[in-house]
DNA sequence: GTCTATAGCGCGATAGAC
DNA sequence: GTCTATCGCGCTATAGAC
């Protein structure tokens, strides 16, 4: 139906602006011009930018913990495994127009504006992340793919840090090389 | 002089709200408020918002790096040094109210939205902080205390990400200890 | 469901008195 | 150097016609 469409065209703008720009320096009037209708019409869909904000999460976090999860319950081995879940980050900042960070990683930087809900929708983005890759880490041990010293759950941590650090620094740097470099010293590291 | 005084707070106010909230929720009206004075006395020191972002890096940058120089020059161990490197992020976190983030870090998140200048001035920054790590770390090799394959450039960078990215993470869970298990993590997997 | 029109506010910035 | 006053703009949001 056409009415779903639009409400679809809204929030694919309104996250690819949120990844590029931020969320403060994101407008109704930047999604407007994108998809081709007037604000007023945005607010029939999403009443608030809260609202938007929100909706934009309950989409994000399902879809991305549904990629990682068919990585993790694939039959690869956990380095391959591990290294398809640093692709999603790299797909992140090379997809689209290019230069577009993590949403949760955007929204991490700007939490200080945001109201408590939204708050607890990212921190349980990150907090999914690291369980699935403590998970991932553990079955490479079990493989005896990975050996590093420490706790998995510490190295889950470190992992998801550095991808979403990543993220935001190679894009300053304009230089997706300097992800992929990083990746490999982290696969390095695993393994040693 | 009092004068310069003003100055002085106007830019320590500036600085601390970019770190909390970011560049773009940060407004020449909650520095005056914050100050004491009024709107349109700052921009007698700083005519546009971008002239205070650009004094604000030129104060910055020299200033964080030559704690990092310090750091470097001093008689410790390189893994003493690895730690009082992480510990000048950790302090940034936890340092006044607390939960600030590392300006360059917020300023990286929101870089395409400001001009071409600025965006210099943080790929700078950070650019001399990896330079200042694989010096770090070369050292470390040398004196056997570092011991992980890849390359050490590789390995400066992962770590400047980490901790760019880590910040921005710790602060969304309200949590210091994930920065210190992060980094305790890090510890090991140099040395190992 | 989309539009025009507009309210109401906060923003960065400037002019000019003191 | 700091103030009051004000401008013009862009923002989120709402009312009401079609």
């Amino acid at each position: 139906m056409k009415t779903t469409d639009t409400r679809l065209k809204i929030l694919d703008t309104a996250q690819e602006l949120i990844q590029k720009l931020g969320v403060n320096a994101m407008s109704y009037a930047d999604i407007s011009t994108a998809v081709g209708i007037r604000k007023a019409s945005i607010h029939y869909y999403f009443p608030s930018k809260e609202d938007l904000l929100v909706s934009l999460l309950e989409r994000y976090t399902p879809f991305f913990l549904k990629l990682v999860d068919a990585i993790l319950e694939s039959s690869e081995s956990a380095e391959i495994k591990l290294r398809r879940y640093c692709e999603l980050f790299e797909a992140t900042l090379s997809s689209g127009e290019q230069d577009k960070a993590c949403l949760c990683g955007m929204l991490g930087a700007e939490v200080k504006t945001l109201n408590t809900p939204l708050a607890e929708q990212i921190t349980y983005f990150y907090r999914e992340n690291e369980i699935r890759l403590t998970k991932l880490l553990n079955q490479g041990k079990d493989e005896e793919v990975f050996s590093f010293s420490g706790e998995t759950t510490a190295m889950a941590k470190l992992i998801f840090s550095l991808l979403e650090g990543e993220l935001l620094i190679a894009r300053v740097h304009g230089d997706v090389t300097h992800l992929r470099v990083v990746v490999e010293q982290l696969i390095q590291l695993v393994k040693a």
